[in-house]
DNA sequence: TCATATATGTCAACGTGGCTGACTTAAAAT
DNA sequence: ATTTTAAGTCAGCCACGTTGACATATATGA
């Protein structure tokens, strides 16, 4: 597919398209955004400690600088940010066992319930556009956006990907339908 | 295609696969803004005069309380924004012909080049990302954004296509193919 | 073992870009 | 004539990013 030469689809390359794409990710970006904003508001937290509570949720363990090469922002800008949720009693430190210097964040119980109410209205309205656009547009929208990303995170995420792909094999194939849940 | 209900398809609605989206979706607004931020320092602006600018070039004549609408804030923040362009000459605002209330807003010649400057990575990323994963990717990407926003942006975006597709009726087939330039 | 590099944390100061609230002005609409 | 709307302004505040300078514990390599 997408031989670009041979292609007359004016879908393809005009600046006006590439224009459309990029105020349509600004607006969906800011949608997005917003459906976890009035929870923030209710919990008292920032955009910053969503963040931050999502990737520990998704990568267990994952030590400071881990998170800080994800985040790209400074560890100071960080640094505030766990303060905060461990007085919260939402994330948990442990020193790593192979090399003592570092921290491996874990979401505590709170953390997981906190964390899972901030993405429930994002789960949805992505899950409902999903459902509205179907599996080939998922896919092709999951390889926009993987063309987008710097080449370091891009194969992380499709190793993950992948890794999770195994892992889920000895499982039955029923059982990857039944986990449906949004 | 994607009937939901038949489909076996693990890439469906399970929870992983949400967070998965999810995480691409940050990555790649994190990394598409990026482009754009050294740009940025070196003409001494921020994100938000990028937006600005952005939007009226791709609104030209939007009013201020338009262009409120679409970036989501309030006018005190964007009014030090327009400030800042006025003063610097990249924008225009002229006073409305039916109500003379309002302030069209565009962008003058050095508002454009600076935009075209801004944009122009951003562009250059997002072509390469589209070229890379085709025609059929492009338009689930498109399809799934859409159906990310809001009802009423959603719209506009709609309809700004069509009547887009529309103005280039009369234009001649090979033109469309021809402005490609990135 | 000693020197260096790494992982993390901390203090201080600052900049951007959001926000609320209060109030003004001009013009449109009823 | 009154009310509503579009825009602008002043003031103060907050979240969250930045730089820079240092401190500490641990790991690693010569």
């Amino acid at each position: 597919m997408a031989d670009l030469k041979s292609s007359f689809n004016p879908l393809f390359l005009r600046e006006e398209d590439l224009r459309d794409g990029m105020e349509l990710l600004f607006f969906a970006y800011r949608d997005f955004l917003e459906e976890a904003d009035q929870v923030l508001a209710r919990h008292k937290l920032g955009r910053a400690h969503h963040r931050a509570l999502y990737f520990i949720g998704q990568h267990p363990a994952i030590t400071v600088s881990g998170l800080l090469k994800l985040l790209r922002i400074t560890k100071q800008s960080l640094s505030r940010v766990l303060a905060d949720l461990v007085t919260l009693g939402m994330i948990e430190q442990t020193p790593g066992l192979r090399d003592r210097r570092q921290r491996h964040l874990a979401l505590t119980a709170k953390g997981i319930e906190v964390e899972r109410d901030l993405t429930a209205q994002q789960r949805a309205l992505l899950a409902r556009a999903y459902r509205q656009t179907g599996a080939e547009a998922v896919d092709g929208f999951r390889k926009v956006l993987l063309g987008l990303i710097t080449e370091g995170d891009r194969r992380a995420m499709m190793a993950r990907r992948d890794q999770a792909a195994e892992s889920e094999q000895p499982v039955p194939a029923r059982a990857r339908v039944g986990r449906a849940g949004l």
